[in-house]
RNA sequence: CGGGCUGUAGCGCAGCGGCUAGCGUACAUCGUUCGGGACGAUGGGGUCGCCGGUUCAAAUCCGGCCAGCCCGACCA
């Protein structure tokens, strides 16, 4: 009651963007920092949702014809060296595996002895590991395409971590194919982008801009980067997945040959493309408010918790009984291809603090249910996603879950939308442009004329980097507000994560 | 990896050479409460991040290391 103007937590957004991400972290208990630098520990909640992404993206990509393997966590040293760039972009934060036994020391401690004639690095991406494989099981065009997809860990020696958005280990997928023609791999390389572009909007209800990314900005290796990019609440943009055209780069590198039906021998044309957990940071800066995570219901481990008012004095039995019944019919009830998750939080403690522990968690809708709801036949309930609460028939409130869910999820997706819309804009002139970034931050489309040195110096001046260069172009031609030089196309600004 | 700040109970913090280390909150028990963060009483919980140095005496001063946060460079 003292507290009921304040919000749960503390610092607002408005107040203090990054502190807000850390505490929403915590207060929905997803996950904290561990013993080990930059390494998190995903705790229960977090690790959830993680789940309920994972399995719908698997889903996703076993029908687009993807199979999953394994691959080991070491890379050998002399794989990394083999594509050039690549070595280039990774070297610098990998962890690398010198010995392979511990000895007692002087002080009872121990250290490391037997020492690896080849030094291994724990795996920052499979590229090399994977395209040695592939080198063995690709001999005949018969064999392609080859699609194989790996969940796994990866491991990159970041010196700045934060929770989910970056840290030094973390777990994503990795697709890996190998294809008979360039246009094939191109295709597989947009199909797949195109994935991720569908599975943010309808799962996370995350609208995404899909493009491809600048020469400076794509991954070591690649012939072409393509990218989904996403607005977060503080209008800074997110890179939220990545898929690679790669070339002949790393068959070349791994020796993945094949005999066409002409009976030559060609290298094959391989891609890649992840999704990490990520994904989490993008979510909860996509959603959440000053009171906490808020959870589209598609990927919400609990979508709906019922919460038994017990009195003391009163029968909790039969208050639990028609919980119990409540739930079982809701879990009845499919919500998308699954049944409605729900949880009845029995715990023995204050009903205030135990909403707001679910408020805070983002859980999308929570049912209240009292001995005076019982007498009426009525439930009370209350959205994550807006103010108030509202009384309801109980049979009509099971009728209408589904649906309610529904309205959460595209409501989500048109708030998050309109965010980005709103802070989008197209500028054209050089002035305008640094006016906007001196001041703002958001999405602008200008028209640029290509060179890395612009976009050195707007990084330099304005910390403001090409975001992408939109795939649904349709503005063609003009001038390049930079240095008035012809431009092919617009491409999307931004300052980034 | 550079610059700044921080590390004391689960969490948030005070104490910054002096003898028995404290407060709020959370936790446990009891009572009164109970439909959006209750109140009272009692109680449990700490090798003051780690290692070393200075000192009669170190949470307190010094050095090193570890971890975290912010700002850079780098990155999913």
């Amino acid at each position: 009651m003292a507290k009921q103007n304040k919000t749960a937590i503390s610092p607002t957004r408005a107040e203090d963007y990054p502190e807000w991400y850390q505490q929403v972290v915590k207060a929905a208990d997803m996950a904290e920092t561990s013993a080990v630098r930059g390494c998190m520990v995903i705790k229960p909640w977090g690790y959830a949702i993680w789940e309920h992404i994972q399995k719908n993206l698997d889903n996703m990509f076993k029908e687009t014809g993807h199979v999953n393997a394994y691959f080991p966590l070491f890379i050998p040293k002399s794989f990394l060296e083999k594509e050039a760039e690549h070595v280039e972009g990774f070297a610098k934060e990998c962890a690398v595996v010198t010995h392979h036994r511990l000895e007692a020391g002087p002080d009872g401690g121990l250290i490391p002895a037997g020492e690896l004639d080849e030094p291994l690095i724990v795996r920052p991406t499979s590229e090399t590991i994977i395209g040695a494989t592939f080198a063995k099981w690709v001999q005949s065009y018969r064999d392609l395409p080859l699609l194989i997809n790996q969940w796994a860990n990866v491991v990159r020696w970041e010196m700045r971590t934060r929770l989910f958005l970056r840290t030094a280990e973390f777990l994503w997928q990795e697709g890996h194919t190998v294809h008979a023609t360039k246009e094939e791999a191109v295709e597989e390389t947009e199909k797949m982008l195109g994935v991720y572009a569908t599975f943010a909007r309808d799962y996370m209800a995350i609208p995404v801009l899909t493009g491809v990314k600048t020469e400076s900005e794509k991954f070591p290796g690649a012939e072409k980067t393509y990218c989904i990019e996403a607005m977060m609440q503080d209008k800074k943009a997110l890179q939220a997945g990545t898929s690679h055209f790669l070339g002949q780069n790393f068959a070349k590198a791994s020796d993945i040959k094949f005999l066409d039906d002409q009976g030559q021998l060609q290298y094959g044309w391989t891609t890649s493309w992840g999704v990490s957990t990520r994904l989490i940071g993008g979510l909860i800066m996509t959603h959440s408010d000053d009171n906490g995570l808020v959870l589209p219901p598609r990927l919400a481990p609990t979508q709906i918790v019922i919460l038994p008012v017990l009195h003391k004095d009163g029968d909790h039995g039969e208050v639990l009984a028609y919980c119990e019944a409540l739930a079982k019919d809701l879990k009845h009830t499919f919500y998308g291809d699954d049944p409605i998750r729900v949880d009845i939080d029995k715990r023995d403690i204050r009903g205030g603090e135990k909403s707001w522990g679910w408020v805070k968690k983002g859980v999308p809708l929570r049912i209240e249910v009292g001995p005076r709801d019982i007498a009426e036949n009525k439930i009370f309930g209350a959205r994550r996603d807006e103010d108030g609460k509202f009384s309801m028939d109980r049979d009509e409130f099971v009728a209408k879950a589904a649906s309610l869910l529904e309205e959460i999820q595209n409501g989500l997706l048109t708030r998050a939308t309109t965010l980005r819309d709103e802070n989008t804009v197209e500028l054209d002139s050089e002035d305008a442009f640094y006016d906007f970034f001196t001041n703002n931050a958001g999405f602008v489309k200008a028209h640029w004329n290509g060179s890395p040195v612009i976009e050195e110096k707007i990084k330099n001046d304005l910390n403001v980097t090409i975001r992408c260069i939109p795939l649904d172009d349709t503005d063609g031609e003009g001038v390049c507000i930079f240095s008035g030089e012809k431009s092919p196309r617009k491409v999307i600004f931004g300052k980034s994560y």
